[in-house]
DNA sequence: CGACGTGTTGATCTCTCTCAATTAGAGTGG
DNA sequence: CCACTCTAATTGAGAGAGATCAACACGTCG
């Protein structure tokens, strides 16, 4: 039930020696890792686990607002989000911002860019975060060796497109008003599904309205205005670095959200 | 070297008595598609080629104009976009409209819904089309087969998104004149890529002006309007249904894209 | 305490939208 | 062959959502 104990059924801390641990040390091992006891996610088996964990090389820390990659790096390695927050994006040569989408815990990061390939984006960390990092080759490996984990990660990709049309028909079509309803429900929505521990008292909301601005592509200015009327209008409300869904009826009306933004859950770890 | 001539090195259209072949009449087998003829596609070998096979369940053909999705609908199986353009798109209730990505020859169709879901995008063709039907189960049991195949839609997946993200980068920070000149540029090297009778006489260009436009998230008018201030600068040029770049590096330029929009090669058929 | 980053607000400015009208082509039916 | 209809492309004019420019308030931090 509790996030914060991550172990299922034995020694929290203590990690076998796996025959294939490789690079990682004081890192936390997949069968303990804390996504796990999230309902969110698909639980693999013993040998999925196993596999993911021989692929694992090791994992990796970042200050909240630390580059993870930049944008044009060659052969970034394949990253796993396993707590925090973080953002990718593209900019033009003249500094105009395009946040392409938001990442929380159990995001895939870099199956984007083929091997070899430069990166067409960049990711950078909102929140103090930890990724896992896996060797570039991992992607095929894991194909290779489990279709089912590999017939996951193709799903987890179409997802992730679906994610980012989804902001595309905002940026595109909705008003700056829509779009802020929008972005904070489906933020609100992913986030409160991480949080087992959730209820009517609102997630932890790290973003600036700078990057609410690039990831609607408004101005930082107008971004403000909107999000002042908004929350005048007892839609919501941001304070301490939380974000309060006041009245999610009419926030979603103005969205014009289908459904409710459905968090569709989702498989591997 | 001429595409009009896809047969590789048996007779064209004797397709002799594969195994798996279920419901697939008057359709092209597999080793004879036209798509295989083009260098952008990678070989697969003669197992791949006989399981894409036994995994199709038909062909179908649209004439310009018709859906072959429609928006919420449930079960859509999976398609190969064989022959024509199309593309995807989203509405709002109130009938605002974002296409979401143009589709050619090679592309996927419908990897983003997962079984039993609805579609969270329609789709239309713009031209005469042919499409691959496969039934929905073919996305996993291509993993299961052949772990190389699966990797390559992964891959192609991933590709696409990466396609999404360059159109929200324009959408959300590029002026009209920019948006134009980028989708111009990149739907021209697409296009190009797959006429290998290619050469500096334009491609086929089937779009209206309302399709620019709601690609772009940009008023009928104001694509119009921009349209023809880019033609009068001697930019480009659409006429007969055809475009053509006259200048593409002061278009290129315009769009701010870097290289060139390179239309990565496509694995996989 | 000054430098910064972030949030606010007011005052223009302008790019893009909306409304209106017209032209040109492709079909259709008589 | 011609009136009639429809769709797509054009253009002009006025309106407006959102951008840009400028200040200022606050809290944090070295």
């Amino acid at each position: 039930m509790d996030a914060s104990t991550p172990a299922t059924d034995d020694a929290p801390e203590q990690v076998p020696a796996a025959a294939s641990r490789a690079a990682n040390d004081g890192d936390t091992a997949c069968r303990n890792c804390p996504l796990r006891a999230l309902p969110l996610f698909i639980e693999p088996s013993g040998e999925e686990l196993a596999l993911v964990q021989s692929l694992k090389r090791r994992e990796r820390r970042l200050a909240a607002g630390e580059a993870l990659i930049h944008e044009g790096q060659t052969d970034a390695p394949l990253y796993t989000l396993l707590q925090g927050w973080a953002f990718r994006y593209k900019t033009l040569s003249d500094g105009r911002r395009q946040i392409l989408s938001f990442l929380l815990a159990g995001d895939f990061i870099g199956v984007q860019q083929k091997m070899g390939d430069a990166a067409a984006h960049g990711v950078e960390t909102l929140t103090d975060a930890q990724f896992c990092v896996f060797h570039r080759d991992a992607l095929w490996e894991l194909h290779r060796q489990s279709p089912m984990m590999g017939f996951n990660i193709t799903w987890l990709t179409a997802h992730e497109e679906s994610m980012v049309d989804d902001t595309l028909l905002s940026v595109g079509r909705r008003s700056a008003e829509e779009r802020i309803a929008s972005l904070l429900i489906l933020l609100f929505k992913r986030a409160a599904a991480l949080q087992p521990d959730a209820g009517a008292d609102g997630i932890a909301f790290p973003l600036t309205q700078q990057h609410i601005a690039d990831g609607l592509g408004l101005s930082l200015v107008h971004t403000n205005k909107t999000l002042r009327k908004l929350e005048r209008r007892g839609l919501h409300q941001i304070s301490n670095g939380r974000l309060y869904l006041r009245d999610l009826k009419s926030m979603a009306r103005l969205a014009d959200l289908y459904g409710d933004g459905r968090p569709a859950p989702r498989p591997l770890v």
